[in-house]
DNA sequence: AATGAATGAGGATTCATTCAT
DNA sequence: GATGAATGAATCCTCATTCAT
């Protein structure tokens, strides 16, 4: 007896599905089946409501760049000086929820995605625009015309910690990482020009 | 008309081949058949002489990794004082042959191998230790007991850095991208403790 | 055109496509593919159902073991006297389904594959048991005693004229074997002590 | 620096390897390389001596019957009445040599061959006839015009404890099976008819 | 709304066999 | 006499995808 309204609930379950099951086998390579034997409906399903498996990625990875921003904006919320929201900026990207486990695997992912699946590669850009966008909103009245390499280099370590993350048990300690950016910003503030 | 001798010869073909197939295609999705294809030779030979796809895949993450050594024991030839030697390190990471193309992207899938495949997490982790260990031995006339610290930050630059440059054609600029972690290093040896 | 409830009837197929194949190959060099098309589906399905090559083969063994079951209940059923029921089991064994062409064939290279698969031993000897129970069963009245060695000898016997039905045209007389080891239990019966 | 004369030492070892690796295997599915390899040669050799995989097989199985038939020679050079050259026909059946391990695995499969391939039938009806023959040449002086169903008879026993010698460790005494053939012999000498 | 049934396409791998040396 | 080099053909198996129910 099929129940209205299924939907959403089904697209949902499907994408929590497809993060964890990349997450768990570390890679791409993960098949449709298994993703729908988790989220408890046939393979078939899948099909029906996201139309393929690389919809059904695609679908994820925007599932966790929706988380990532709401972390941003609900960091931002509490800050007032742009020294507290630039640190908020930064240690948005260390949330717990987005920098471990399955979430890193399924980014490192993604990143290896984006050089073959066009979509993908928008969705990276468009993180890596608000990115450097947030960044920069801050570090302007503090660094001035410096905030744009400055941005670009934050932004790079923060993604360099990324991949530091994704590759062993060790170092795993996203406070520690966000802090070391955090002190890396406050260096590049203080420095004279 | 088989030769005698080949081996070496169809060995470095193939893997060769495996490196330029995964630079092309961005991903580790690629078949056997069209790196022996690539080669000149059947896929048949490649597995007589590999074993199998994985073992073509960690020769080829051996190569590169053969590569940049060399490329750093090269560098570090003509430098003398800790301070050129650490700029040397620093570059060899972003040289031609190293962060660009293909090998670029064979390295960004050879770290999602990693979590996977053992043998490719320890190749991994001999080449982070390795690099660790030449900026290090640099760093410590130069900083002291922050040596340790500072390396992080600077290895993470450098893989953050590798990732902007696997994800877009925008700032594939080896010597940019080489100058911005010298910058850095500068800046932290400069800094007062 | 899909219709539900078709497992029960492609797994029946396949492995009569199965044991049919192995009769007309005369050995266990059939491909996957040929018995799915003599069973009128896809090679995939075959797996899908199956899991594998050998479950395949295991299913048909087991297959031709319940059969073989059924022949040697349905003869005792009409069976009273000891002597009655040995004839019985031993006419079972010889039963024209059981005793010829693709099923023989079957047999032999079940033994054959019994040196290397495990679950194909396991059947080997519940069958072994099985028949060697059957005839003591019935031989303890008439042998007392003996009947261990008795039914050791006939089971040799029943084996052994399987064999040479198996391997030429001639003797291919289910009824005329059977005698024979009718007659060789009446004289082991006969026989004093 | 190749030998002259080798020719025979080659196909010698070959044969032997083959028997020893079919043993080992327990099926036919073995490789002319594997064989080869064991033999010490490369696998190109293998086919220069014997043309192809079915020779060398073929090859194996005569060296076995010329084994079988030294043997049963051997025996009866020793014996000198119909009964005690009767008991070194079957006895001969049962040599270590012949019944157990490789050798036993070896005839298993050759039984299997031998629905397929008709030199491996030829060979096998070589074989059975000139058992029958041994068997009826000293059994008419015993029983007359029954030696024919008795040299059946005592023919499909042997074969029979063959089977069960193969499929397990259980009874795999030779000794213990050719006494039974013989109390089997002695059984149907002594009846009345 | 949901799924069991079914398949085509493709890929890794194995192996007997050939050939030039 | 002997082998390394090389391959074509075959086989098992996997998987995304479709379709009727």
């Amino acid at each position: 007896m099929p129940k209205l309204g299924m939907e959403p609930i089904r697209r949902a379950a499907l994408v929590k599905a497809t993060i964890d099951e990349i997450g768990q086998a570390g890679s791409l390579d993960v098949t449709v089946s298994r993703i729908a034997r988790r989220a408890g409906v046939s393979a078939a399903l899948a099909h029906h409501y996201f139309g393929g498996k690389e919809d059904l990625f695609l679908a994820a990875m925007r599932h966790i760049l929706t988380l990532f921003g709401a972390g941003v904006r609900a960091g931002l919320r509490e800050a007032e000086t742009p020294r507290a929201r630039l640190e908020a900026v930064i240690r948005a990207s260390f949330q717990a929820e987005q920098f471990r486990g399955h979430v890193v695997s399924a980014w490192l992912n993604f990143y290896v995605a984006a050089q073959t699946v066009p979509e993908a590669q928008r969705l990276l850009r468009i993180y890596q625009r608000r990115l450097r966008s947030n960044l920069m909103h801050d570090l302007r009245p503090l660094v001035g015309a410096r905030a744009g390499p400055v941005a670009d280099m934050l932004a790079a370590l923060i993604d360099g910690l990324y991949i530091r993350a994704a590759l062993g048990p060790e170092a795993r300690d996203p406070a520690a990482s966000a802090q070391k950016v955090v002190d890396m910003a406050d260096l590049l503030i203080g420095e004279v020009t």
